[in-house]
DNA sequence: ATGAGTGCAAAGGCTTTGCATTAGG
DNA sequence: CCTAATGCAAAGCCTTTGCACTCAT
């Protein structure tokens, strides 16, 4: 299995370079990990997940993955930041965020509204003086688990 | 000036007495401070806004205010969380985010599409097993200052 | 008087950094 | 070989808390 020439680690590797930044084994490893998941990811998932992945590590090649453009930081509910691979690498979709535990899922809406979303916004960010680059849209409610009910669960990004 | 009944002023009393809370001095110049303001703000920003009010007294304040329904704490482009009045007391709006600078700016959208994305995105959020309390759309682009050059500026959340 | 609210300062938690070591070109 | 990348541990920054004091009822 393996060096494959992924599209994803084919566009990391590039974009690394073209800022002068190796596509190191650490680095493979965090995309790899980010690209297995089906929502957003802290650095404490991602230690969770691949435990030889020492946590400076994991900042340090977040930060320097997210100069690149390789991965995007999202905005959660909460506190802690979370991370994903950036729009071109995993598909523009948008994002479900439960009210309750902060869990944040993947999702795609219906392309007409993405169109009217699309072509409705540049001249709103015009008016503001802003030139617009994308959109971001969030549904919020509560998730299966969280329910009408109370109790919440105690994740930091999902599940 | 004064006590002249402020609509937001009153359904914050009431929203704090519902669970209990005084609507004390503090609490209300916290609301003054977000009343004013066209972007969400940092407990930083506040401070600086209002010097008489200790870090301590924002973040304990801030807290109360959200969990009375009365503030809600918004995703910004960074690490320190912001707060603005809760929708029904600022009315429904979206945010101009500055992907350089990290500016929010509080707009509308064209009421069309507000519609067609109210509407449509109930189904979209049942599919995923979530009952959908609302949304969030960001604009995300360059601001005025940050232009298509270089140089961002150093602001928390707003100019 | 009595409990909520306040403020200072200390504690806490996530993130960033300094520095010596290791690995990749 | 030489510089970029790594990892540990220390430092930093925003936020939360403990505790004694004050204010309002």
């Amino acid at each position: 299995m393996g060096r494959t020439s992924n599209p994803v680690h084919d566009v990391a590797l590039r974009r690394l370079d073209s800022i002068n930044q190796r596509y190191s084994t650490r680095r493979r490893r965090l995309v790899d990990v980010l690209m297995q998941s089906t929502h957003p990811m802290t650095a404490t998932d991602i230690v969770a997940v691949d435990s030889e992945l020492p946590q400076s590590s994991v900042y340090r090649n977040l930060s320097v993955l997210e100069t690149a453009g390789v991965v995007v930081k999202v905005l959660t509910n909460g506190d802690r930041a979370a991370f994903e691979l950036a729009e071109e690498l995993k598909g523009h979709h948008h994002h479900l965020v439960c009210t309750s535990c902060g869990m944040v899922l993947d999702i795609d809406i219906p392309s007409e509204i993405e169109k009217v979303l699309t072509k409705g916004m540049v001249s709103v960010a015009q008016k503001s003086g802003f030139q617009l680059e994308g959109h971001r849209l969030d549904l919020l409610g509560r998730c299966g688990q969280c329910g009408v009910t109370g109790s919440p669960a105690e994740t930091s990004t999902g599940a």
